[in-house]
DNA sequence: ATCAGATGAGACGTTGATGTCTCATTCTTT
DNA sequence: AAAGAATGAGACATCAACGTCTCATCTGAT
């Protein structure tokens, strides 16, 4: 049952997002299982670690698809894509902090490929006209995902609506903390 | 002498901000110093740890106070703000990192005091009319310290040049990604 | 040159998390 | 109801990091 799996990797990321290094104890209790069971599912706390990470790039690859980033135009585009990665946005906050994930080359690998996709979705708004050139592709793509992952602590530790997330993301990235002149 | 303690503590937090499960073995041979040492200045783990996260708020505090975040129009403040907090993104991404610092209640609570300034610092600049009032000053001020250690991270990973990063940052948070209608 | 202090290298015991095991209990299926 | 499978609880060994110690070496001051 693949649903079983699933929700204890759910409950993995509910912990581990916040903090990385908590014992195969505590998410055992957060998935409502033992810790033997939890080992009967997953052969070790590495095997746990790395299923997640895993998870959480192919739920980022399945937001990019259904986002249709490559399509129209490039500020519809990433707003769609902040709507289909909001409800993602712990697994995101997980990517961003377990950095000991990318020592493996097959997770480094698929990251590589996501990341690429993001890029050039900047870069096809600056050539469009939509995004600033100023900013290089590279660091646009950076730091939408640091704010992804931002909103994913912050809805986790109450700080945030769920509700307010997709927009406060959108707006703030795309149009900045400064209130516009011409809007009074 | 201050100057060991400090050039060690500027090894550990090049390593923790970026691992923070890394041995004492390694955050000694960043320092350039053996283990034993390592222990002779720091009591442990724990107090090495707190330490850093003392250190880190106490700059975050300094920078605040050398902007003079108080003063002034709210969006020059925090470009001041920026430019004072650029140099130790690094630190500022070890804070956003080890949430378990947060246990302490003495570490908890200095922070809790600069996140206020800040906050405070967006809610004056949403009353003068400079920041956007649709985005709340708690997100403003979140959303900024995820880029700061945004920063920290990227340029310590070599993906953004040091020379680049505070204007960026301050660039992005201020005016967003989008290219603004009027400047073709 | 000598001596005091500091450092590095390494050994050693301790501790805590992990991985594996067994067994009783519960749930499911027939 | 009975048999089988799955789970939970706990015991146990293992292992890696930590904290402490000793001793040889190095540095710097007198």
């Amino acid at each position: 049952m693949a649903t079983d799996r699933d929700s204890v990797l759910e409950a993995a990321v509910g912990v581990l997002s916040r903090r990385p290094t908590a014992h195969l104890d505590e998410i055992a209790r957060a998935a409502g299982i033992s810790r033997a069971t939890l080992h009967r599912i997953f052969p070790g706390r590495e095997a746990l670690i790395r299923e997640v990470g895993a998870t959480g790039l192919r739920r980022f690859a399945a937001a990019l698809d259904t986002a249709e980033i490559d399509s129209g135009d490039a500020q519809a585009a990433l707003r769609r894509l902040v709507d289909a990665l909001v409800p993602d946005a712990a697994l995101c906050a997980f990517l961003a902090g377990e950095n000991q994930l990318y020592d493996d080359p097959e997770i480094n690998e698929l990251w590589e490929i996501q990341d690429a996709r993001v890029r050039a979705l900047f870069l096809r708004g600056q050539q469009q006209g939509v995004f600033r050139i100023e900013l290089s592709a590279g660091w646009l793509s950076e730091a939408f995902f640091d704010l992804v992952a931002g909103v994913g602590w912050a809805v986790q530790d109450g700080r945030l609506a769920p509700r307010d997330s997709a927009y406060s993301l959108a707006e703030l990235f795309l149009g900045g903390a400064l209130r516009s002149p011409d809007q009074p």
